[in-house]
DNA sequence: GAAAACTATACTAATTTGGTAGGAATTAAA
DNA sequence: TTTAATTCCTACCAAATTAGTATAGTTTTC
């Protein structure tokens, strides 16, 4: 029932780009400073964004990345799911990958659905800009 | 973030107990054989429960395992946390391990307390014996 | 052309998961 | 009192996953 690391890297990467996109390209070097993460494992996570085109990259010296749309466009949801491959409780539950044959005939699954539900009524309805705002909150 | 074989294998324990608690003592052999789970497996999961004296066992011929209490005193929270350690989507979020050193300070956690309180709404919530009543609507 | 930065892919150590296996201890019933 | 049924205990194991390292590029700017 855990986020893996790979989950919580992914959604502080995300929120440090947010947080510096005024800067032009932000390097992987510098956020792997100010979030402690190790370069590479940085590169690899970023890749997976940059595919999925939630970033763009810049190459070259003065290189780096950028968000592709504004942080309001961003849920939760999508950046842990995309890191995550899925957040759901059971695979059974997960609109994507999911589907049992016992669907309706299971009470196991009813209730799995009702904390999948639950968990993304939370991530489905924050976005990336919230988080932005909360840090700024807290900084100020 | 997904439920691991035991935790799902526990819950479907618990309730094939609360369903077959009027005929004494319940054997892992029929248990299993209900729920499709091995013997051998099962027997470690039953005995977790039976440490926590969720359950209790009678030994020997004739023997089982018979619930300690009534089906509406356990919640579905008690039972997860019980088989997975934890259903806290990080350990910092925890109560029961985690407290990290930047409470409050950490937008991450912020959102992963949500996410916590969301599934805690559902599964604290939620008992064995409105697993029952659900199972008994669905096979009426 | 040199350096900065991303890209691709392979490798790996440690941990977790999901079990198996074998037998000892206990008790009911024949 | 023996035998069969049943829980209890502990060790073991294979496969998958996690969380990275390492190496060797490619591309672009200055």
């Amino acid at each position: 029932m855990q986020i893996s690391s790979k989950g919580r890297y992914a959604l502080r990467i995300m929120i440090d780009l947010a947080m510096n996109r005024d800067q032009g390209p932000v390097r992987v070097k510098d956020i792997a400073a100010r979030q402690s993460i190790s370069e590479k494992y940085l590169e690899q996570i970023i890749a997976m964004f940059n595919k999925a085109e939630y970033v763009k990259s810049v190459r070259g010296a003065q290189g780096g990345y950028l968000l592709t749309r504004e942080p309001k466009d961003y849920t939760i949801g999508m950046i842990l799911r995309l890191a995550e491959g899925s957040i759901a409780p059971v695979s059974c539950v997960d609109e994507a990958t999911g589907e049992c044959d016992k669907k309706g005939k299971c009470v196991s699954a009813m209730l799995f659905e009702k904390m999948n539900a639950a968990v993304g009524e939370v991530v489905d309805n924050t976005t990336l800009q919230d988080m932005v705002d909360w840090q700024n909150g807290i900084t100020e």
